[in-house]
DNA sequence: AAGTGGTCTAGACCACGCG
DNA sequence: GCGTGGTCTAGACCACTTA
């Protein structure tokens, strides 16, 4: 029963999980506290408050200053999305990438735009609207606004080869975005691109990024139904 | 021009987020180990890890030993969501939460079901339908499939007054789960359910989650038309 | 006021994986 | 082989928060 030696923190990970798992700590309960759990553990501190922070960092624990460390009642789940390129995306599933371009222009973007991206009402940017297919397939539409005041360079950019999906993620570094999804009907335009029914279930993905104040980029992609954004938890 | 020192791990994160951003460290870019960093940074080594580290898990850097430290040439986004419980996600929002059950027996679930499931096909197992309300308004379906040889206390719950969604986060944990987003239209029997037009998009995501090698439920929920799962980046 | 987690330090050893 | 990141240690100071 004489307890072995953690000597990392992952396994001092581990053992806090089996108990909590195991009910010794229940949901709601305050656990000893570092000094006291690295004494027990046979390792130093760091080590064992790497692995309680990481377990916070995951949503299952609770930790506050003086308060202590509490096994967290109502855990919420944490997802982590990785968001690639699409071109990656699909080639990784082993289709073959394609691309269209059908919109290329400077515009005046309506309300909702300019308004999300913080920008006059009246302001000119680039407007780029393109097809991405797998295998000769529609998989997503992309509509993109591109603020060309921070982006200048976007403005010499035909983006007739390389997706502007693609090119931002390279060229135009943002330091913070909000990223939404959802559903969403196939409007008739939408639906005749894809080639699939008006109406269909179509899974939308909003993003808006900024440099600092100012607005990057705000596209939203619209994918083909039966696409699914998956994860582990 | 004399670099100021650094004095915790979040500066030198936002220098070298700096450095990246103004392209003095360019995408592919090998950029200085640790240890010289920490002479020009004037801090320790291991600060500079943990800057680099939490980089490197937000994707902007790809870290290798011998081979060092690189800006990611396409930074994959990590978006984290956060999965709470449905009660708690409504009464956020500023809603009035409701809660109605709809079914709920033992049965043997459809192949798809208990194939992911991994439980034998004829195996009979808890099986919960549910309609989450914000202010007396349809906010998701739950349609779940519970293994109580995994939960047998799942057994001995009406799930009239607590949901399935609520009960499971608290008495169920998991060692790990599957997660999928989808956009999905509306069953005529979901539609009236919800009091939306037949084919509405609904937002859907599907939760397994598993202790160890034995699964615990499985969950779909559909989201009412106008729901969207939002983070930052 | 005092206990707790958050972080920094300086040094050390180790595992991985290029060359 | 050997340079790199990954991690551990023992000790220290600090910030926050609650009692």
């Amino acid at each position: 029963m004489n307890a072995p030696t953690f000597r990392n923190w992952q396994s001092v990970q581990d053992e806090v999980l089996r108990r909590i798992h195991a009910r010794e700590w229940a949901p709601g309960d305050l656990i000893p506290n570092e000094a006291d759990l690295a004494v027990e553990f046979g390792c130093a501190r760091s080590t064992v408050n790497r692995a309680l922070r990481s377990l916070a960092g995951s949503g299952l624990l609770d930790r506050k200053r003086k308060a202590g460390t509490r096994v967290a009642a109502q855990p919420v789940a944490k997802a982590t999305l990785d968001i690639a390129v699409i071109r990656h995306e699909v080639e990784e599933h082993g289709f073959k990438y394609g691309y269209q371009l059908s919109v290329r222009e400077i515009a005046v973007p309506p309300l909702s735009v300019s308004g999300a991206m913080k920008i006059v009402a009246d302001a000119r940017i680039l407007h780029v609207r393109a097809l991405h297919l797998a295998d000769d397939e529609a998989y997503a539409i992309e509509d993109r606004w591109i603020n060309t005041l921070i982006v200048p360079d976007a403005a010499a950019e035909t983006f007739q080869s390389v997706s502007a999906n693609e090119w931002l993620m390279k060229y135009a570094p943002y330091t913070h975005g909000e990223i939404a999804f959802s559903a969403m009907q196939a409007s008739a335009e939408d639906a005749e691109i894809m080639a699939v029914p008006e109406y269909s279930a179509l899974f939308a993905m909003d993003r808006l990024t900024w440099d600092g104040e100012a607005s990057v980029t705000k596209v939203r992609l619209l994918f083909a139904p039966g696409y699914q954004l998956r994860t582990g938890l």
